[in-house]
DNA sequence: CAGCCCGATGTGAGCGATCACATGCCACCC
DNA sequence: GGGTGGCATGTGATCGCTCACATCGGGCTG
């Protein structure tokens, strides 16, 4: 296999090939008109001979832009942000677009900040900032920007470009199927309260609740972790009265919060109906397999992408509808009688 | 806050602030000697105060080195390698390293091989390959290049540099756990044939089992997902005789494979044993919890890091040692008699 | 048939750094 | 006191591309 050492042709190399001046090579390259198409086709020829790549550094250098999009992860090695960002890599290699990620291990404003002047300084041309915290997007909005700035996230902070999952919509789904069937006291096991989702979720809760003229009981707080789900079912268990379903609300808290329920003898779906959020791949195999909302990260990750070349393009583009994560019935869940 | 519009300044700028000449200021940017104390405080002031960052393109223009490091993951969202791409982004940053990330869905040669030239034509400085099936090594080996390529696999290929956690003392450390608790026939589902840590694990158990004197039974072969693993308990259901416990390639076929298990009425650990591997989060969770193998996956990411510094240094640097999992004991494993 | 315009192509500058080399200065030593 | 060497600094070329503009024909128009 031909060795990757060599010294890489440059545009030169392929005009003196094609027996044409560097810059009809750079028409060609970049498709632009006026070309003969039999000039067009011996640059092409030279090209594929010499196996011919521009050179990113020189072209970012002089258009200041790099076919670079930056995406800040601001969160640990979830399920969701993990699919969502891969959904973005895999998107961007056919779009001509190059991923660099970093990983902002703290949410202050100093860390955060810093780490965009360093996207900037690369001529990234978008930023997309997964698993956005409420505390990332405050100081994301004080910094004035000219390039597009993605948010996934569900609350649609004006400034931002943002792109996301209905988990308000999501939410209050799951909230119906479980007054459908019956319940009248529905718990819930929030997300962290820095976190945007999570507050959407709560919010679509508590909402579906009020539309069906159910008081909410005060939220049990969890951080996202089967750890945390699990500290929220010893909670409930201290309470003098709990519901009949508890809305949670992502899988992994599920999963530690029927685990200890299970512990201390109150079953799932028969003393208490549990619905999960994500449908990560685990949840047809927990005990009881986990009734959730099954969302599409994959989809949005490519969706990102597709939103983003179109702000690209013109940056007024509007928002694309958001998916609505869609019901997976399994056995945690009971009608009630 | 400072709008980031204005045009960035330039080493002329600089420069021209300080009373000095542009590579005067290079020299302080890149702290070469020959430089007097008072010059550099003057340079220093200046850059401070047009707040200058040097620019990435033109700086890898010239030396054709990037500062950046290039992560291809060929696997899915899953737990560990989304850890491992975590863990080395967050230690890529304070090392002043960028990362870029591409995720080839196949792993066919071809893909491989163009995202690769594609590397190669942004002058990564490194490769990062992770979950390396054994298809992409192949892919791999045929390409002759200049810059250092890593591996996190555990076979050790010659030609590459290759870090790892060691799965194969891993499986041996599960097996043996399993042994010297009594058991004698002991399964293995296994994780794709065409991944290099299944292999390993799978010579683990084999090469402990052949130690003790017991002879290996056919693996189960599954692929990484809870659907796999839950195949490979009907698959053990349906044969005539099977062991008292079972060593399971990782934990999310775990979790399938013992919830299967349980609908055909075998109970985890009375009537069988399981041990899993990798430790995630939810494993603690199980239904019984699952005793595993913990990888420190965060840790490798950051040991991927510094090695890689090292090895830029000086390309003949030795490869760390690998880390050992460690047995964590929960309740899916018992003492036979 | 002169004049004009437009399509195809070429020429030279410049993006913002580094690198190789030139220069100026002072101290030092014989 | 003049040669020498080392330190501090400056000058110009260069990396590989795109951009703005120059040039050159040929076909159409009046």
């Amino acid at each position: 296999m031909k060795a990757l050492k060599t010294r890489q042709a440059t545009i030169f190399d392929v005009a003196r090939l094609a027996g044409v001046s560097h810059q009809t090579v750079s028409r060609v390259l970049n498709d632009l008109p006026n070309v003969r198409p039999t000039t067009r086709d011996k640059v092409e020829v030279a090209i594929r001979q010499l196996s011919y790549t521009p050179s990113p550094a020189a072209r970012a250098l002089v258009t200041r832009r790099s076919a670079t999009i930056a995406v800040l992860n601001t969160g640990a090695a979830d399920f969701g942000p993990a699919s969502i960002a891969i959904g973005l890599c895999e998107a961007a290699g056919p779009a001509n677009y190059t991923v660099t990620m970093s990983n902002s291990g703290g949410s202050d404003p100093e860390s955060i900040r810093s780490v965009i002047v360093q996207f900037v300084r690369q001529n990234v041309e978008a930023i997309v900032v997964i698993a956005a915290r409420s505390a990332s997007l405050e100081a994301l909005s004080g910094i004035d920007l000219d390039i597009p700035l993605l948010t996934i996230e569900s609350a649609g902070r004006p400034g931002f470009h943002s792109v996301s999952l209905d988990q308000y919509r999501g939410a209050r789904l799951a909230v119906r199927h479980l007054i459908d069937l019956g319940h009248t006291r529905i718990e819930h096991v929030a997300g962290p309260s820095d976190s945007l989702d999570a507050l959407e979720r709560l919010r679509g809760w508590r909402d579906e609740l009020g539309e069906a003229g159910i008081a909410a009981p005060r939220p049990l707080q969890g951080s996202w972790t089967p750890d945390s789900g699990s500290d929220a079912a010893t909670e409930l268990l201290a309470r003098s009265d709990r519901g009949t379903a508890v809305f949670v609300a992502n899988d992994q808290m599920a999963l530690g919060f029927m685990h200890t329920l299970e512990r201390a003898g109150i079953h799932v779906p028969d003393d208490i109906s549990v619905i999960g959020y994500d449908d990560i791949p685990e949840a047809a195999y927990f005990t009881p397999p986990l009734t959730t909302m099954k969302q599409d990260f994959d989809a949005l990750g490519r969706q990102i992408m597709g939103h983003l070349l179109e702000v690209l393009r013109d940056p007024a583009a509007p928002s694309p509808t958001r998916f609505v994560p869609s019901l997976v019935v399994r056995e945690s869940v009971r009608a009630l009688r």
